[in-house]
DNA sequence: GCTTCCCTTTGATGCAGGTCAAAGTCTGCG
DNA sequence: CGCAGACTTTGACCTGCATCAAAGGGAAGC
């Protein structure tokens, strides 16, 4: 992980800051002020950002790239609490608290992240409760994910969770077209995300192809048609209803997040 | 569910207010603001609170008794995302967007529970950054309990589940004399806090029981000998090295929120 | 081109916990 | 007291996913 000169930085810096849903509607003056503390990183796979225990010296925002949020077993594995991908913030609850990051942070596709100091932002959450609300508004929206994440996990299969997984990041899932869908991680990043064993994994895929339903190509999977895959879904060996969670939010292009 | 009469309430309002985490530091001012417009409720097992998807109207403080925070899975069964118990708080998450509640709640022992109008609150909040602080902790806190919630359950058996939930409301775990829990709510409660049937939990008691670990006695489940259980813990067939989340905040008495 | 390393796929096997069923136990109420 | 309904316990069985093992790819480096 490496901090580029300021110079390099400035420009990008500010776009950075505004892709993030957490800045988006923020104005100019709001962004510049922080973008004078904010840092710019480029980050490679393997990378740490920090680690579970370790005194929260600030909060992240992806830009580009996959951050893989996690934490180790007793038996030494990682265990995916969360991948956060362009746009999404993370480690934001850390902010108030100093008791220090509940888990760890390392990345699994090349990008660049904005690390935001925890000091000077809470100074600045200080003076404008508007922004306060905002991030109110963030970490709500995470408590909401790690509520689906939890039920997926108690109350869906592993089909039914990836075939879930993909629609959320079909462009049009009513639709009739085939849609590639690029991983930009491994497989074995995919697995962690859905929280199963990579075998597994490969089972599931193998068992919708032999459906017709998806293709592999590498690093790529293609739903050969989408709204296909709804209706087996529906018809699912362990599923008798509608994933809900696939339809609370209609997916509109781009708006989704994973695992909402 | 019932609202008392104002005169009835005000004086319990004020106190439940100050036993709640979220509140307990804020000066009287601050308190008798919220207690203008907060209401406190008396409600009874099967009492409903919200539903899932109902618009926010606001959000609770658990003053006494159990509200059982779920979802309705697809088959129509009841999965418990989180039990809250006196002085907690829930449903914060949903003051900013106003996308509705994410789950249903209901009352699972009868007790009071105080309930805070959001537009009120919120206007309340914009005047204060500092409340808005304590909001945002407020929330990671709950972001905490649900990571751990999340990890708990995917590298976690469900015997070091239940004795890390044991060992959470002992007020004194490294110690040697037997400790009474009682559960206050059925042991099918206790079941769907732990994410598992109730076929399940009596199977894991009656193995603990069978190795002198605890005893049942009815709504009470009595730790023979809190230490032994840790080492039971450290040695058990599946987990083995010690249960990181029963001491990653050391329980001091009345101190830990379940999960944690 | 070949080698190496990592990722992926497929097979065989095991087990924790869910499911179905039936027998106990407790509690409140007439 | 005795009954009814809800909770708990125990048994038998099943299944989905993890685990262990081994055999393909496929991309980067030499």
């Amino acid at each position: 992980m490496s901090v580029l000169s300021p110079a390099i930085s400035s420009a990008a810096l500010l776009s950075a800051l505004r892709s993030c849903r957490l800045f988006e509607s923020l104005g100019s003056v709001d962004l510049q002020r922080i973008a004078e503390f904010a840092q710019l990183r480029r980050v490679a796979r393997g990378d740490s950002l920090f680690r579970e225990g370790e005194p929260t010296r600030g909060f992240f925002v992806t830009h580009s790239g996959a951050i893989n949020v996690h934490r180790i077993a007793s038996d030494g594995r990682e265990k995916t609490i969360h991948i956060f991908r362009a746009g999404e913030s993370f480690a934001e609850a850390t902010l108030p608290d100093g008791t220090g990051y509940p888990a760890h942070a390392s990345c699994v596709e090349d990008g660049h992240v904005v690390f935001i100091p925890r000091s000077e932002f809470l100074s600045l959450l200080k003076t404008r409760p508007d922004l306060s609300l905002r991030m109110l508004a963030s970490m709500s929206h995470h408590l909401r994910i790690l509520v689906n994440a939890l039920d997926d996990l108690t109350q869906k299969d592993v089909e039914t969770r990836l075939a879930i997984w993909l629609l959320n990041r079909c462009p049009q899932p009513l639709g009739a077209e085939a849609v590639d869908i690029k991983l930009d991680v491994t497989k074995t990043v995919l697995a962690a995300e859905l929280r199963i064993r990579n075998e597994t994994l490969s089972r599931t895929i193998a068992r919708m192809r032999d459906l017709g339903l998806v293709v592999s190509l590498g690093r790529t999977i293609r739903v050969i048609h989408p709204l296909q895959l709804i209706a087996w879904l529906s018809g699912a060996p362990s599923s008798n209803s509608l994933p809900s969670a696939a339809f609370r939010k209609p997916p509109v292009a781009g708006a989704d997040s994973s695992c909402q």
